[in-house]
DNA sequence: CCAACTGCTTTGGAAAGTCAAGCGGTGTGA
DNA sequence: TCACACCGCTTGACTTTCCAAAGCAGTTGG
């Protein structure tokens, strides 16, 4: 069959979509140390530029993983805060996972099997 | 302090690095179903080109997470077969993960905003 | 006022990923 | 025997994505 074989039903399937996009898991990760400024996030993410990090953002924020909130404290400057909404923070599993696998098998220089 | 701030050494940060490549997950996620050939496997990837899918094979060999074998039945022709490692089955706790969450935030057709 | 911070947008270019085709080889059926 | 469908994998051109640097508007502190 010529068909695509079109797996996006899959949810799984869409999530890899998603979180393998680039410093979404970066993002994701420091956002569940508190919410954080724009600038504050850059660097807390560490190398991510301000373009791909707002284009993150807004698509994150689309997708109803993370929000943003404008603290309008007096007058004109807006100061932007951006934190995990409930389904972004029940992303911790993931990350724990992979923080999990991490220690076990990408141990900075123990254990590294020599090879 | 003007330092770079280089994550490098946290082995999440490399982990996460290593797991937003695109395909990466669902090739490890293929492979938990069992051991799989080339173009078997990029059937079951779905829409990942022979290119990409020959780079990332040798990247997460190299890596030890999957693994490569050639069933040198007879003579010449050498079926190769790919599977995962040890380390890599282990990762079976991050695609868990992703599936938990990908069933409870991101679900086929529930709420999903009509827009 | 000037320097340093805030959040964010705009550029041009480099890198990463993709598509389509094809190579040598095998096994299957007409 | 020859054509055809499959196997693993490479090549070259094209598109998408990402990045580094600069800049804008506004605020705060010395």
């Amino acid at each position: 069959m010529s068909a695509p074989v079109t797996h996006s039903f899959c949810p799984v399937y869409r999530a890899i979509g998603i979180l393998q996009e680039k410093w979404v898991l970066h993002i994701v990760r420091s956002l569940l140390g508190g919410e954080k400024g724009f600038n504050e996030l850059a660097r807390a993410v560490g190398g991510c530029n301000s373009a791909t990090l707002t284009q993150r953002l807004e698509s994150l924020e689309g997708l109803g993983i993370i929000a943003k909130r404008s603290e309008d404290s007096h007058g004109k400057l807006a100061r932007s805060v951006y934190s995990l909404t409930p389904a972004g923070q029940e992303l911790q599993g993931v990350v724990a996972a992979i923080d999990a696998w991490a220690r076990a098998h990408l141990a900075p220089e123990v254990g590294v099997p020599a090879s």
